[in-house]
DNA sequence: AAAATAAAAGACAAAAAAGTCTTTTATTGT
DNA sequence: ACAATAAAAGACTTTTTTGTCTTTTATTTT
């Protein structure tokens, strides 16, 4: 297991994914969506459906309709995605999931794990979704889940 | 969701109360550990069979027996509970679950993830789960999941 | 208005994680 | 040798996560 639930992986990358692909104020539909990132079509179409609910990307129904993102949605930092599918328990739970571990009455984790959850809070909060978009149309960096002849000789590299 | 599996948690926690619990050479039964860390206890029994089969606890059966640690399990780092458990996903993989993400061929938040993963992975592999002893012994420290009443009084300050 | 399109919604199914209960095996004390 | 004890092992259930398939609703084009 990574450190996020498979289906926030799925949300992060189709995000990236729709806001590359609709930059130009046009839409994507779901298929190209799913087939650009890898993921199961239906699967997927909850997820935005999701996303939707809570602003961070747009929908039309129809002919020519799809998902697209506004400019304040790409604004928006990469927490707000993890944070709407995974919920925050990455940001603020106990790393020994302790209830009762505060400050006040600490797990024997609790100092070193509030480092780490701060720096990973702290890193999706000031990356925002925009700010992939140049990476991606670099075309050096990659959504789709593997292209095996690819991934094999990186590896080995 | 947390950073590690349910699983992890209660198998740090529970490596945590046995090192403490038969410091002076003791054992200590299933029951005592399932009560003393609030997990369920034929649950935290498979656990610790596979903590004992990769030599991170020790057992014996019958009368007077129960799980200790010895010295050389004391000085393991937690890394080796983890890994045992969860895997080494959290440390290696990557970040949005993509196969094909290497240095040649980066994800958009490998750089990112790079840094955080590295810094949990370092945590883990510099903390002894010896180094707990004396926190637990002070016992400004807790593992058990939930005292209601201390909880509330901490939150609430 | 009708047909075509595409997301939304709902009902399932499969797999994995978490949890429970019972039987077996090894060890110890009598 | 026998009874008692406690971990090991195995079978099973429940819950959560992940994934699939079908129907409905909204929008656009003709």
């Amino acid at each position: 297991m990574g450190i996020f639930s498979k289906t926030c992986e799925y949300a992060i990358r189709s995000v990236f994914f729709i806001a590359h692909r609709t930059e130009n104020g046009s839409r994507v539909g779901i298929k190209e969506i799913a087939a650009g990132i890898s993921s199961p079509e239906h699967f997927l179409a909850k997820i935005l459906q999701d996303l939707s609910k809570k602003g961070i990307v747009k929908s039309v129904k129809g002919p020519h309709g799809g998902f697209y993102m506004d400019e304040s949605a790409l604004q928006r930092p990469l927490a707000d995605v993890v944070e709407a599918i995974d919920g925050n328990g990455l940001f603020t739970g106990c790393g020994l999931g302790l209830v009762s571990c505060s400050e006040h009455d600490p797990c024997p984790l609790h100092s070193e794990f509030k480092v780490i959850r701060e720096s990973i809070h702290q890193m999706l909060i000031k990356t925002t979704i925009k700010d992939f978009n140049g990476d991606l149309s670099l075309a050096n960096t990659s959504l789709k889940k593997d292209d095996f002849l690819k991934s094999i000789a990186d590896k080995n590299y």
